[in-house]
DNA sequence: GAGTGGACTTGATCGAGGTCAAGGTGGGGC
DNA sequence: GCCCCACCTTGACCTCGATCAAGTCCACTC
């Protein structure tokens, strides 16, 4: 069964509202701040989220404290899907971000409409799976920098509105380690940090060798 | 958006195809060996595939020949969703197994009734990619283990149709590691081995206590 | 029965990366 | 301007788990 997934999704600007989903019941959009609070675990589930700016971070606490990241949404991605009738997962803005709720009828047609979406979330979740299987660190840096450069187009200036932390918690490392990888990546001459919110990508293919492993 | 799986999923026997399925133009049951192929990567994309009995792994190879296991099919499951054309993980049966071909038609009403189980295996993904997180590898066997157990029925007799190796490249370690954690959490008196392919769940909520780290 | 091959176990070694600790940097508030 | 705090970097140390290497245990064949 083959999906195509039609939605664009710009890292910058205000991507338009699919046209399916323009029918749908919606709320206004809802501006956050960095690190503030969509919605958290364990809330009543019920209506997806379509980020119009900036970048949100899906994840969990493990009883510990211990915060594991399972995705980022950046524009023009939708975010929210449950099996529950509540949240599993917190979903917190990174950075400053404009957030639109959605509440898609719940008919065939609606389904439908969602459903290449559905699949290329799974596919996304599918590919992360891939990277954090592997042992070596410095391949799941080098992945996630050549998917985010995909993300936002396959620029070669990629942002990256989220910190350190937020980087090991999705890549189950350590911030340290996030922070020393990326030093070696500069040294080896891979990437450019102009600022801690950007990197220049100079040696795609060198970083694809490393992350192909 | 809340969607309530409807497919029972059990582990032994051969489970009925869902109802909303039984209209879709289907193959006869397919018979695999342990290690046969049913699909590989790069393979046209286009069904959907029910293990009927047995088990199937889904993973990929790295380019250096390294294997990752992004998922397990057990009874029940329906495994082969895939937004590109062509197959981007290779799917084969561990042990004897028995699987469906199923072409559902594309219409609204298909992608409405097999919404509930995209968004399923969707979750699945999501506590796979948590447990892939955890940085301590005995978490991550736990883990392993519980969730087996639960689609197995919550039973404590738990089966396990793959090999040591098939455990280690789902959850990204080396199979000597898993043999020695599986020694250790014997020693902790969690779990009982009568045979390699079988595990009695002694101490569950010891079990849970470690993978809830 | 003996021989064979694949899966598993166990031991020994070593390095990648976690952890702890000590600066460095930069933005916001006063 | 100054302070403060959050985030980041870098260093030192040590543990966990990968890797290499035997050795064991079956299932299967002849």
């Amino acid at each position: 069964m083959t999906f195509q997934p039609t939605l664009n999704r710009p890292i910058a600007g205000t991507p338009g509202i699919p046209m399916y989903l323009v029918g749908a019941a919606q709320d206004a959009r809802s501006i956050y701040h960095d690190g503030s609070e969509i919605y958290g675990e364990g809330e009543p589930a019920g209506s997806l989220y379509m980020v119009e700016f900036g970048c949100v971070r899906i994840g969990r606490f493990t009883r510990e404290g211990r915060r594991q990241v399972c995705g980022f949404s950046y524009a023009g991605d939708i975010f929210g899907w449950e099996s529950e009738s509540e949240h599993r997962f917190f979903a917190e803005a990174v950075g400053y971000s404009g957030i639109r709720v959605l509440r898609p009828s719940r008919d065939a047609e609606a389904c439908a409409k969602l459903f290449p979406l559905v699949i290329q979330n799974l596919t996304r979740f599918q590919e992360h799976l891939l990277v954090l299987g592997k042992t070596i660190v410095d391949e799941r840096l080098a992945a996630f920098l050549c998917d985010l450069a995909d993300r936002q187009g396959g620029v070669s200036q990629v942002e990256l509105p989220m910190t350190r932390s937020d980087i090991a918690d999705y890549l189950g490392v350590s911030f340290e380690t996030v922070s020393r990888i990326l030093r070696r990546f500069r040294d080896q001459g891979f990437v450019h940090v102009p600022d801690i919110h950007s990197i220049e990508i100079l040696d795609r293919p060198g970083l694809e060798a490393v992350c192909r492993r």
